[in-house]
DNA sequence: CAAGTTACCTGACGGC
DNA sequence: TGCCGTCAGGTAACTT
C-alpha cells in the first residue's frame, strides 16, 4: 500500500501522538514479518524509554528513544501504524504493539506481513542507521536529487524506466502507483529503456514526479483498498488517479484506451498516444 | 554485473 | 455456496 506520500502522511500523523512518550510495554503476537522480530530484544531495549523523534526516510520510518535505540519501521504492502486508547480489543493482524505513557497504544498492523521492523541497539544505532540508508537513493523532494543525478545514473541502462524509478537504490519511495502517474503525466512509454531518455525527458520527469508527491501528500495519500493514516481516516488522492488501474477506460487527455501491461513484473498502466515509445538515439539529447 | 524472476503472505474478486 | 486461479501498494534473494 504504502509509497512515499503514505508513509509521509503517517510519520506526520503520529508525531504528535508519539513525542514525548515513554513506552510502558511491548507486546508481539508471535508471528514473523519479513525479517524475525525479536520481542525480547524489542521489550529489553525500549522499556522505559522515551520517543524523541520520529522521521521518513524512502518508506520506511525512523523513530528514535532517548536511551540512543532505534527502530526502522517498513510498511510493505499492507503494514499500518495507527494510536489507539490503550486495553481495546487488538485486531486481526496487530503484530506489535507498543503501550505509551499517557494511556495510548501504538499499534502495528500488517496482513500480509511484507513488512519489517529491525531494532537498532543503543551502542550501534547511529552507525546501523547510516549503513541502512546509504543503501538507498536520494529523496526525490530533496535538492541531492536533480535531473543531472537521474541521467548520470541512467547512463547505459537498458532497463525500463519505470523500473529504474522504482529501484530503490537510485531513487527513494517511488512505487507502483506514483511511477505510473508519473511517467503518464510526463508523456514518457514505461518501457522505454532509462539510458534513452532526453535531458529535457528527465526534466520533466523529476519535476512531474515531485509534483504528484506534493499533491499526493496534500491529499493525505491514496487509499487502496485499506490504507488510513494515524487517526484511521483514508487518503483521497487515488480521485487523482490519471492512468493507475484504469484499464479500457479512455485516457483523459485524448480518449485512447488505457494499456495494461506488465514491465518488470509490476503492473502497469498507459496511453498509447500519449506515451509513444520513443526511440530517440540523437536527435534530443 | 545488470536485469528479470521468484518468494514471502493474506484476502478480495471473478469465473465456473 | 464453494472451489480455483489471479491479482494486489514492496523488497530482496535468486537466476540468467
Amino acid at each position: 500500500m504504502p509509497e512515499l506520500p503514505e508513509v509521509e502522511v503517517i510519520c506526520q500523523g503520529l508525531q504528535s501522538h508519539l513525542l514525548n512518550q515513554t513506552i510502558s510495554s511491548v507486546y508481539c503476537s508471535g508471528k514473523d514479518l519479513r525479517i524475525p522480530i525479536d520481542c525480547v530484544a524489542l521489550q529489553t531495549e525500549l522499556l522505559n524509554s522515551a520517543i524523541t523523534s520520529l522521521r521518513r526516510r524512502a518508506k520506511y520510518l525512523l523513530l528514535k528513544t532517548d536511551n540512543g535505540a532505534a527502530l526502522i519501521i517498513h510498511l510493505g504492502m499492507t503494514g499500518n501504524l495507527g494510536i489507539f486508547p490503550a486495553g481495546t480489543a487488538l485486531k486481526k493482524h496487530d503484530h506489535v504493539c507498543w503501550t505509551l505513557g499517557n494511556n495510548t497504544e501504538l499499534r502495528y498492523n500488517d496482513t500480509r506481513r511484507f513488512g519489517s521492523i529491525r531494532l537498532l541497539k543503543p551502542e550501534t544505532s547511529s552507525s546501523d542507521e547510516k549503513a541502512f540508508f546509504a543503501a538507498i537513493g536520494p529523496e526525490p523532494l530533496s535538492r541531492n536529487c536533480s535531473t543531472a543525478y537521474l541521467m548520470q545514473r541512467a547512463v547505459n541502462r537498458k532497463q525500463s524506466v519505470k523500473s529504474f524509478l522504482m529501484d530503490s537504490h537510485v531513487l527513494a519511495g517511488v512505487g507502483n502507483i506514483y511511477a505510473n502517474e508519473t511517467l503518464f503525466k510526463a508523456g514518457i512509454h514505461p518501457e522505454q529503456p532509462a539510458s534513452s531518455l532526453s535531458a529535457k525527458q528527465w526534466e520533466r520527469v523529476l519535476t512531474v514526479l515531485r509534483k504528484t508527491l506534493k499533491h499526493a501528500i496534500a491529499c493525505g495519500g491514496s487509499t487502496i483498498s485499506d490504507f488510513v493514516n494515524a487517526s484511521g481516516e483514508g487518503g483521497y488522492f487515488q480521485m487523482n488517479f490519471k492512468i493507475y488501474g484504469k484499464t479500457g477506460e479512455p485516457c483523459e487527455t485524448c480518449g485512447e484506451i488505457v494499456q495494461k501491461k506488465q514491465v518488470g513484473g509490476r503492473a502497469s498502466f498507459y496511453c498509447r498516444k500519449c506515451q509513444p515509445i520513443s526511440t530517440n538515439t540523437c536527435d534530443e539529447r
